[in-house]
DNA sequence: TTTATTTACGTAAACGTTTACGGAAAAAAC
DNA sequence: GTTTTTTCCGTAAACGTTTACGTAAATAAA
């Protein structure tokens, strides 16, 4: 720890500690001249306050907390990236956590972190059923915005983006390019990001008076070594021409499935999903995607964080929603 | 903050402070019966201690820094996965900073960081010029440990991949390959990493009896929008017929430029690059790589700074290299 | 001149936890 | 039965910072 602590500097300034406080935080009952010295010492030996002392004092940590299922993935670790920016903007400090979608490690976090260590927390929900008492619990003491993968039945600011209109116009897309059956890779279903993208995706099929074929959707199973063999006997059995995914770890299996069984993209197959891969444009054939604003997702969230703090928070319940882009690419390219 | 502390524990048990903290710490001193009955009441009134008055008192934080140029990077996210994986299992947290390869906001953070916030920091260098002495400085005061982007010049603990093996023997495959031209990204050259990826490159072509060419270095400028265009004219002007990138951002733009340029890779040009992209299988043509263990670097990293925790640290000054694997693609098939 | 106000600083308590020290009671040793 | 040891717990101080309160001196108002 920094030997140099406000005692140390009062003693070579032959001041007290409560005077070298208020001229460290500009106090106005601080003369310019001592606020010259005091500066000039604490510069001159280094001094760094104590952060938890000045936590105990304040009951603040200036940390904020960011929870998500995984940080080595596209979206998530651009939307960290935005947050890391902004929290910087105002020396805010950013703990990050991973669950790798376990809400058993997810509780287990926002538990701990009801200890005061920080002051609000940003948090993308893991993908398995979630206790709901568990957040009003936290929410009463700490607030919480929660960004993407969120939760109709959890009260609380959200920053989402438009998943049904995205899954829909997707379905739109692959259908004035001619697909007939159009297939769903189906995740996050316990989520209602994942709710509202299945349902963008049913009424699209609906409103192009395409009939109800549950078997068009396929369900994730538990693990995920299993993905590439489930999505390969999917595409055998149910022969579909297009298939939307509704998270990039779905899709690119797709592309080795289609390789193994023959099938060309787009020629037999159209793929459209989800993603925030930099080069999409660099796979074979580049990959039409649902590209959500991550960044913007991280700015927006910690954003309404710091305005939270600002304010009494539990007066928010708004959910700001953000746009994704549609990029067509080859793989929904032609016509059959 | 948590309104249920040690001393309102201790009224609702007719006990002292000092009791129910020794009764939660499992102290010998406390009898078996205490120790239930306080245990029962924590749990009951959902007590979390206050890490902010424990830090004090301790002078340590339970928190580690990790200071990276970016997050949202391939490498750096896998890196910080393991990271974090491996402080969860010790109950330490996570704090990260992105310096965005300036080493002035590098410094900041370092400076910020001596307040004893942490107890220890994990580093990947910025790529800009770094003041030694900074360092100097702070690993007087607290353990560091660097990963990846290291720098000779900085004594302490490393962790790094075979950088010069990697591109030596990347080099030799572009050789056997036939390539008669092999151009090479240079990058991080401030950085020891990035030197001896350099040499590797050099000592290689020497090796090969290959004439000595410093326009085939490619050096990078100030900006990332001049990558491409420096790229373009890199390949239309020294007209290499092998590429090998030392980072991952410097390949990508070939592939556009070659496209733009009327190039086929691998017919007329093999690429080989450091990367981490998950799926550089499904390039067009799928890309060989020299892929970092980034995963296995972050926990070795955060394996060895736990490790100083429980000793003294400043004996340690070992430099731990793991493997990179070279994994041949389409980029770099077949003869000319 | 007297009184009121302002300026500039010091004293001491508080944030919540931990721990050195002390001590009463119980148990063990003599 | 006395002494020593052990068991179990309380008191108080400390970690470094902040701030309510107090106050002496300087300045302004009367």
């Amino acid at each position: 720890m920094g030997e140099v602590n406000i005692k140390k500097l009062a003693y070579e300034l032959n001041l007290s500690a409560a005077t070298v406080s208020r001229a460290l935080r500009d106090s106005h009952e601080i003369s310019a001249e001592t606020k010259m010295r005091v500066l000039e010492m604490a510069k001159r030996l280094n001094y760094e306050p104590n952060p938890f002392a000045s936590s105990l004092r304040h009951q603040k940590s200036k940390t904020i907390a960011v929870i998500v299922p995984e940080i080595a993935n596209n979206f998530f670790s651009l939307a960290i990236n935005g947050i890391e920016e902004v929290a910087r903007e105002r020396d805010y400090h950013v703990l990050i956590y991973q669950t790798h979608e376990s809400s058993k490690i997810e509780t287990s976090f926002l538990m701990r972190l009801l200890s005061g260590r920080v002051d609000g927390i940003l948090i993308s929900l893991a993908s398995e059923a979630v206790d709901k008492e568990n957040f009003k619990e936290v929410s009463k003491k700490l607030p919480i915005v929660f960004f993407d993968r969120v939760h109709d039945d959890i009260e609380g600011v959200k920053i989402t983006t438009d998943d049904y209109d995205s899954t829909y116009n997707a379905v739109q897309h692959l259908v004035e390019n001619g697909c007939k059956r159009i297939g769903y890779l189906r995740a996050l279903d316990t989520l209602s990001t994942g709710k509202k993208r299945m349902q963008g995706y049913l009424d699209a099929l609906k409103d192009n008076n395409f009939p109800e074929e549950p078997a068009l959707v396929m369900i994730e199973g538990e693990k995920k070594d299993q993905r590439y063999s489930l999505i390969k006997s999917f595409i055998e059995e149910q022969k579909p021409d297009g298939i939307l995914s509704s998270i990039e770890e779905l899709a690119m299996p797709c592309y080795y499935a289609c390789k193994e069984v023959g099938l060309n993209i787009p020629k037999d197959l159209k793929l459209i999903s989800f993603s925030n891969l930099t080069h999409a444009e660099l796979l074979n054939p580049s990959l039409t995607t649902i590209n959500q604003p991550a960044f913007e997702i991280g700015v927006e969230a910690a954003g309404i964080l710091f305005k939270i703090f600002n304010k009494r928070w539990y007066e928010f319940n708004e959910t700001i929603v953000l746009k994704s882009n549609l990029i067509k690419r080859e793989s929904t390219r032609g016509n059959f």
